[in-house]
DNA sequence: CGTTCTTTTGACGAGAGTCAAGACTGGTGG
DNA sequence: CCACCAGTCTTGACTCTCGTCAAAAGAACG
């Protein structure tokens, strides 16, 4: 356990909270699970297909993607995760990984065994609750995601994606206006999309050159929130983050146009 | 309450103990829940978006497709329902559906109120257990679909499609041989797997010609297990059904192939 | 027995993939 | 401090899968 901080897994209430009421006893309960930080380095698969794991990964710092793949080795990311976020959280319900994870970049994570987790759900009906609710809610954007890569074009997708990301990077508090750390590699987001790298810096470009979006090194800024939501086709309700993800774009009037930056070359997206 | 029936929800039943493990009472609290029939006609959508459920939804015969949605109107179908199968055990831990559910075929369905399940599933953690690893399955499920719409082609899609459902039907024990029910019509497939009508009929078409599937009124017979499997590039693992999947195409040498039988033009997929 | 829903076909177009090469970046080590 | 190297991003030319549009022919159903 980390002994450093306290309360390590605060964040972690803070999300059960978000979505669950839990009285005092379950949130001390919460507050005492054990974990154990680590750093994982980028492209790590820090769980591997089939593999057994014995515990919860929860995301303090980075990015994380669940990879699904073909026989002919195409990947495809069914899943990412920011800081804030549980990972697996489904794992303590099901030890078998049916998909790989593996960090964007470099990342900690807080490692948090499955045992007191089970004890905790066995013991308190609304931790029970609130553990299956945050896996319904991983489970409604999964379907979101099918509807990205079956029903849109490259450009809606990757709008969307973004979309999404801005949200839960809002609702962590993590975000500043409308920017937030997205340290991933086009190659990612091909994966994230169900494109081809080329093609994802095309769009990329396209919506660039449109002045919806700006790309820094390990970040995103909307110039355009409102115009990003009718590209992308995105309607925040699945994400089941409560009256604050209406506001994401409060305050920033989408004719506000900042001076033409020219977009970062070799940036990572 | 079905009084026709003394024990209407033994299939449900029989589905949670397929992958967890429920006591005697744990049992008898599962078959005495409250359920409802109802016949759902072909078409209708019986839980529209946004829509809060009071009860959960059991699939006794037919065809249920959760549906997510485009602005301009392009349906995606992000899971099937077969009989046995809980269309939506996740609306008990988040009431608000975040997609709606249409029968594909007439259904006859069970409702569940909420109120009992939730019950259950606070006086039992064994039940609560149950309830939360059947939703993470069917996020496996889900997952696995993004993996099929963004990074296979269509004739693997379908492929891979139909080997899932067939290990599904086989799981429920009503499969006869490589046989399984399929009352779906190819505009339904398109959504399931991302595509247009005309693509899915030329992809049957396909796998027709090659002698893989052969396709029925309302039935799918699968010819070549093996094959199917290849093309799909299918692998059961994230179904979690246990060893019976395994044996999906045992006694059935691909070598052995039935005289060649006329394609049923017209009939549904 | 005709209406409606599905399936089937053909011709054509477009979005995305593939291949290959070059440019820029950041990090490493001499 | 500079040269080099690996990883990313960028571009262009060409291909191909899949979408679009339109129409006809079978089934299903009342």
């Amino acid at each position: 356990m980390s002994l450093s901080d306290p309360a390590p897994l605060q964040p972690f209430l803070t999300r059960l909270l978000s979505h669950s009421a839990l009285g005092e006893t379950e949130r001390r309960a919460i507050l005492g699970l054990p974990s154990h930080p680590a750093q994982i380095q980028t492209h790590r698969d820090f769980v591997r297909l089939r593999e057994r794991v014995g515990h919860a990964c929860f995301v303090v710092e980075g990015l994380v993607g669940r990879f699904g793949q073909n026989r002919d080795g195409k990947r495809q990311i069914t899943a990412v995760h920011i800081p804030a976020d549980m990972v697996n959280l489904q794992s303590v319900a099901v030890p078998e990984a049916c998909s790989a994870l593996q960090a964007l970049a470099v990342t900690t994570i807080l490692r948090i065994p499955h045992e007191p987790l089970r004890d905790a759900a066995t013991r308190y009906p609304a931790i029970a609750a609130a553990f299956w609710r945050e896996s319904v809610i991983d489970a409604a954007v999964l379907a979101e995601w099918v509807v990205n890569v079956g029903r849109r074009d490259a450009r809606s997708r990757m709008a969307h994606l973004l979309c999404e990301l801005a949200c839960r990077t809002q609702a962590t508090g993590r975000r500043v206006g409308l920017r937030f750390e997205f340290p991933a590699t086009q190659a990612h987001v091909a994966d994230m999309l169900g494109l081809t790298p080329v093609h994802v810096n095309r769009t990329a470009q396209a919506l660039r050159g449109e002045n919806v979006i700006r790309i820094e090194a390990h970040a995103i800024e909307i110039l355009d929130w409102n115009r990003l939501v009718a590209i992308g086709d995105f309607d925040p309700g699945y994400l089941h983050l409560g009256p604050a993800a209406a506001e994401v774009g409060a305050g920033r009037p989408s004719a506000a146009q900042p001076p033409r930056i020219r977009p970062a070359f070799q940036a990572n997206m």
